[in-house]
DNA sequence: TTGTAAGCGTTATCAT
DNA sequence: ATGATAACGCTTACAA
């Protein structure tokens, strides 16, 4: 175990501690040669200036909490890893904890990461709904969050955003353009602002088009595969199908397309897909998935490199970034 | 901020720090009263032990690190997810690094971790062939360390393996009683275990079912999707196809699906495939994917209490635990 | 049962 | 330029 202090150095040079501390602190007066000498000294003896100490007496932990529903999924993994990059290159260490898409759950592990001193906080929150009002007193507080993505545009905090009104509208004219007549759009949980928002993207250009009202739908789906796999089964007994689907995200597409195909019913042929949110897979499936893409790795970075700011009292621009994306068309959506 | 220490809660009850303490930690003796009092008080004054002052005492970080390759792929997110379940429970809070695949960056992070006090590590590593004495190094100066996936059977350490050659086996086996005659193997680069372990299970079952050496290949493929594609475009143009590919991983059985699919050949009736290490997407193909399921989130709830007894201790029955899967039959591999 | 005080490994103020 | 020392917030041996 590494148990060399800065006390054993001291002794071993004959010097004071202070100037061991001097040493490692550039910041303060200490001759060049001693300075040297000491870190020479000290590599040699394998010492490493004892971070928890440190944190004691700057009270500041270095650590800086993340929350997000959960990371199994590559969404939330590639936020990480954008956090992660910027916090670790500014000295801090990044505690991660899953909500698992439950509210009461996320404001426990906010207590966690608090009690544990985190100096700031990037949530991911579950749900945008409820309770808003928790982070709201915490910031009063003087505590620096910064939310990523499930945030209404609204909520007067500190936040990274994706443009999900205008990505959805893109998504939906595109199939449009592609001569797809009637379209249903297969919505998320609306108490969601992102589901709503895509529902508002995807009215719009309804209306831009003028389509009329029979000729789209909005259906509650939910986020998960196997709410989108009942919603179609009865679509088909109905006999209500659409030219095209376009999707809450890719999880929901591609359990269309595998329905569909189970009906041999033709992707892109008989009817397009398109999904959100691009999942690495989207361009393994046959037919590949076309889909958007949320830069998810950047939005990360900037939250992070928001919430430095915020912990070291720097003015920010603008307290809300929203991002954009791109659309990727695949086969899915491509009918010739 | 949360700026109330043991000092003010003492001073508000006229009593001496060491009481608060105490009734903060049950291991003393306190007049029940008494700390009934202190805790109720303490807690209407939102006072909460500093854990790094705590830390700082007893010379314990409580902190756990955990080094993956990366988690975008579920297999490391579903890992870590079991190992912070256990962990948490535990009191401690897990700090979590990617390595990107490289062996240089994984031991960077380990002397980051370790500067920063961690009390214990759990690696997966990126690589089973370089540099492991690195490890054995540290684990002879008292460090605890439990590894995870792809190390060697025989490398001397705490460690939590899939089974490797027996699930490949397995698979491989479930094809030839499919009655597919001639069987490619994609296998992972040969300096990697799990890729040489499942060689190996493949090649028992070759020999098992005394399949003649026309009638089977092993190629070297790479783990990743790309690597796949151009084997498999190869052989299509050398007219040089199976019957069925027992694949690495399932990124690789979806992408040989993905180009089959391109060239008109049809999965399972011309040819069977199926991958390895499942994928949530697996189910959501058409054809839907066979695989082999491995129990990631036990893994890592293994190796987390694994890890706890080492930091307690406590010693183990078995310092190399080699769990077993599920074999996932699906349409991909299922002609009729 | 409770209080006093030393000490964990640093940093930073004040002398020298 | 360097050294002595208090302080950060807590735990714990020892004393009362």
């Amino acid at each position: 175990m590494n148990k060399t202090t800065i006390k054993d150095v001291a002794k071993r040079l004959n010097v004071s501690i202070s100037s061991v501390s001097r040493a490692f602190n550039d910041k303060y007066d200490i001759k060049k040669e001693t300075r040297e000498r000491i870190l020479r000294v000290a590599k040699e003896m394998g010492y490493h200036p004892n971070p928890i100490a440190q944190k004691l007496k700057q009270n500041k932990s270095f650590n800086i909490g993340v929350i997000v529903p959960e990371f199994i999924n590559e969404y939330y993994s590639e936020v990480i890893s954008g956090i992660q990059e910027v916090l670790n290159v500014n000295g801090y260490q990044v505690l991660t904890m899953q909500s698992n898409n439950c509210p009461s759950l996320e404001f426990k592990n906010v207590e966690t990461l608090l009690n544990n001193r985190v100096d700031g906080l990037i949530i991911c929150p579950s749900c945008d709904s409820e309770n808003m009002n928790f982070y709201l007193e915490k910031i009063s507080k003087g505590q620096h969050i910064v939310f990523v993505n499930r945030v209404k545009e609204s909520f007067p905090a500190k936040k990274v955003l994706f443009n999900n009104i205008k990505w959805s509208y893109l998504a939906t004219e595109h199939l449009i353009q592609k001569g797809y007549k009637k379209i249903y759009h297969l919505a998320g949980n609306k108490n969601l602002s992102i589901s709503h928002d895509r529902i508002s993207g995807f009215k719009k250009a309804m209306e831009k088009y003028k389509f009329p009202t029979s000729s789209f739908k909005i259906i509650e789906t939910g986020l998960l595969a196997e709410d989108a796999t009942v919603i179609v089964e009865e679509l088909i007994l109905d006999d209500d199908l659409p030219d095209a689907f376009m999707c809450i995200n890719d999880l929901v597409a591609l359990s269309v397309i595998s329905i569909l195909s189970e009906h041999s019913i033709a992707v892109p042929e008989d009817i397009g897909v398109i999904g959100f949110t691009e999942t690495k897979m989207a361009s393994l499936m046959s037919p590949k998935l076309s889909s958007v893409k949320q830069p998810t790795y950047e939005m990360g970075k900037t939250a992070a490199e928001m919430l430095c700011k915020s912990i070291n009292n720097i003015v920010i621009e603008r307290e809300t970034v929203i991002m954009n994306g791109d659309l990727n068309i695949r086969k899915s959506s491509s009918r010739s």
